[in-house]
RNA sequence: AAUGAUUGCACCU
């Protein structure tokens, strides 16, 4: 039965969802039976299609079988909800999650905060990590670069900055992606030297920066026709062993 | 063996 989930999560990944089917079927002919892992590789396999009513259904096929979903089976619905803007439908299934008997986790709560930032509802976003801390769960990198992420889409990078110390002093390492939002949103409300600083902060701290942060930094500095500090930083990345692209 | 985060903006299709 794992292998064939490892097979259906690969179909499922790249969108193939007849050929999972197909195996699906193949698996049950064969007298075995798919688990809950089986099930919500599939069920996110639907959601990522867009598909999550498809997904809904599925999800209560699943007790049919004698199983039970459990939390990351409830996090793909969740996502997928997100994914689509249905913010209501989301937040009401964390609550079923409650009911089932289950435990929101961090990625759970990470979904939908991700979701409330994209939308810019920075506020409820706040209040969600509220509630989950609420629940005795402890935001992690993910979480506080989603958040950092809205902040810096709603051009509040005073506040970006803020939450980027924050998270150091409660011990949560931010990582390359958390530090090329950042410098993204520095980029794009035109402060290339500020953006510049923090590639250089990160590598101090053992972030090494990637060639997504090169290319933000570079393009920025081009846009605002500061070329000899870009042919510096691009000078550095060469040093560094990087190719450019 | 399954779940969450960075490739903006503008232009054009």
């Amino acid at each position: 039965v794992k292998n064939y989930t490892t097979l259906i999560h690969g179909f499922c990944n790249k969108g193939k969802m007849d050929e999972a089917a197909k195996l699906l079927e193949e698996l049950c002919g064969k007298g075995l039976y798919p688990n809950v892992v089986t099930f919500s590789a599939i069920i996110n396999g639907l959601c990522k299609q867009g598909w999550v009513d498809e997904a809904a259904k599925l999800l209560k096929e699943i007790y049919g079988n004698g199983l039970y979903p459990n939390t990351v089976t409830f996090n793909s619905i969740i996502n997928g909800f997100c994914k689509e803007g249905k913010m209501t439908e989301a937040v009401e299934l964390l609550d079923r999650i409650l009911r089932c008997g289950l435990y929101p986790d961090t990625v759970t709560f990470t979904a939908v905060i991700n979701e409330f930032c994209n939308q810019g509802r920075i506020e409820d976003a706040f209040k969600l990590l509220e509630e989950m801390r609420g629940h005795g769960l402890s935001p992690d990198t993910v979480t506080y670069t989603v958040i950092v992420r809205g902040l810096c889409t709603a051009k509040e990078l005073d506040k970006a900055l803020d939450l980027l110390e924050k998270m150091e002093r409660e011990g949560i390492k931010p990582n390359v992606v958390t530090y090329n939002t950042v410098i993204l949103g520095l980029c794009i409300v035109g402060k290339s030297e500020e953006a510049r600083n923090l590639l250089d902060e990160m590598a101090v701290k053992g972030c090494a920066p990637d060639i997504f942060t090169y290319n933000t930094v570079l393009r920025a500095m081009h846009k605002e026709g500061r070329a000899e500090a870009a042919i510096d930083l691009f000078n550095e990345f060469t040093s560094k062993g990087h190719i450019p692209d």
